[in-house]
RNA sequence: GGCACCGUGGCCGAGUGGCUAGGCAGAGCUCUGCAAAAGCUUGUACAGCGGUUCGAAUCCGCUCGGUGCCU
């Protein structure tokens, strides 16, 4: 018997990935996954675009609103989750929809990431600590002591990647670089990966028309609600960040919504970045119809 | 009409004879556990024409455009 199949759908925000998946997972008569490093926090609601009821059309939705920003929530976590979840789904059915912006996310599920033993926290604290005190340049020399292989290839400037990597290293005790590359086991599905597509005009039309939505749906209160927690990793997020300024008398609201829609458009051009050097197997028009043209197109003929 | 000041890359803005400011926006890129994060790269541009000079965004003249004042 053939291995199911997990159908990946990608593209950058705002492009319509919700609704596509959708009524992909209507046809195939399956679930939807999320992969999405922001939407599954069920206190990001209105700034993340989470689908509401009526979208989900009775579609049962997973990974989705089930953590806190509370939480301390990765991709390896998410992987784990992921993969649990889609032995237990195949059980029943044989394909699956994994929709989401988190390229990186959906990438671990579909590539798999090497496994690292867990770190605890006080020791990447204390590497965040030597960054403050002893700046970057420091952080540096002690790679290039610890893990020369990895300190020629990462890139040096970037000091969240420093602190992983030495992180790892004085957690266990050997280079981070040794536990990269290393024989991944199977996956025990096949992927389909689609990639919606779109003009980036048009793209950015949308985005800023989504923004101008969000604020009419109150975004603003849902921040509001947050602002006490505006120190959380969690809410370092588009729609979020940009928004404190003015709760606290920092700025001008339409300064602020300018902002979101710019770093909107910015984070839509790194994940078209992102996906033009991962390329999807199939690239298809955002508006395309899910029919059975399409899934002959996508050879899925085997569920039509 | 006269006089004065000004005209630097999409925007802001430094630079007063030789040594490609800088910032923002845009674009491109990197990516293995906080990824809607974090980081990197990127335009010899000086209104036009002519002149002075070994050399001009910088000096001179004219033209065009703008601003202010005067009649």
């Amino acid at each position: 018997m053939s291995k199911p199949k997990l159908i990946t759908v990608s593209g950058p925000t705002a492009i319509g990935k919700t609704a596509f998946a959708v009524s992909l997972a209507k046809r195939l008569g399956c679930s939807v996954l999320s992969s999405d490093a922001r939407q599954c926090f069920k206190e990001l609601k209105i700034g993340t675009a989470v689908p509401d009821t009526p979208e989900l059309e009775g579609v049962p939705h997973y990974l989705l609103q089930h953590k806190s920003i509370h939480d301390v929530y990765s991709v390896g976590d998410f992987e784990k989750e992921a993969l649990q979840l889609l032995a237990t789904l195949f059980q029943k059915q044989r394909v699956a929809v994994l929709v989401g912006g988190s390229n990186l996310y959906t990438d671990a599920v579909v590539h798999g990431l090497d496994h690292f033993p867990e770190v605890p926290k006080k020791v990447s604290n204390l590497w965040k600590e030597a960054l403050e005190s002893k700046g970057l340049r420091y952080l540096q020399e002690e790679l290039a002591r610890l893990d020369p292989a990895y300190f020629a290839q990462v890139d040096i400037q970037n000091h969240v990647r420093l602190i992983r990597a030495l992180s790892v290293c004085t957690a266990t005790g050997v280079p981070y670089s040794s536990f990269l590359g290393k024989q991944r086991e199977e996956r025990p599905f096949e992927v389909t990966s689609i990639e919606l597509t779109m003009t980036r005009e048009q793209l950015y039309q949308r985005i800023n028309a989504r923004v101008d939505r969000m604020i009419e749906a109150g975004l603003l209160e849902e921040v509001r609600s947050l602002l006490p927690h505006k120190e959380l990793n969690a809410l370092q997020t588009v729609g979020y960040k940009e928004l404190f300024p003015f709760l606290e008398g920092q700025a001008s609201l339409e300064d602020c919504i300018t902002e979101i829609k710019k770093n909107t458009r910015r984070f839509a051009k790194r994940q078209l970045t992102w996906l033009r050097n991962h390329p999807c197997m199939h690239q298809i028009s955002y508006d395309t119809k899910v029919d059975a043209a399409l899934l002959t197109q996508l050879g899925l003929e085997e569920f039509i």
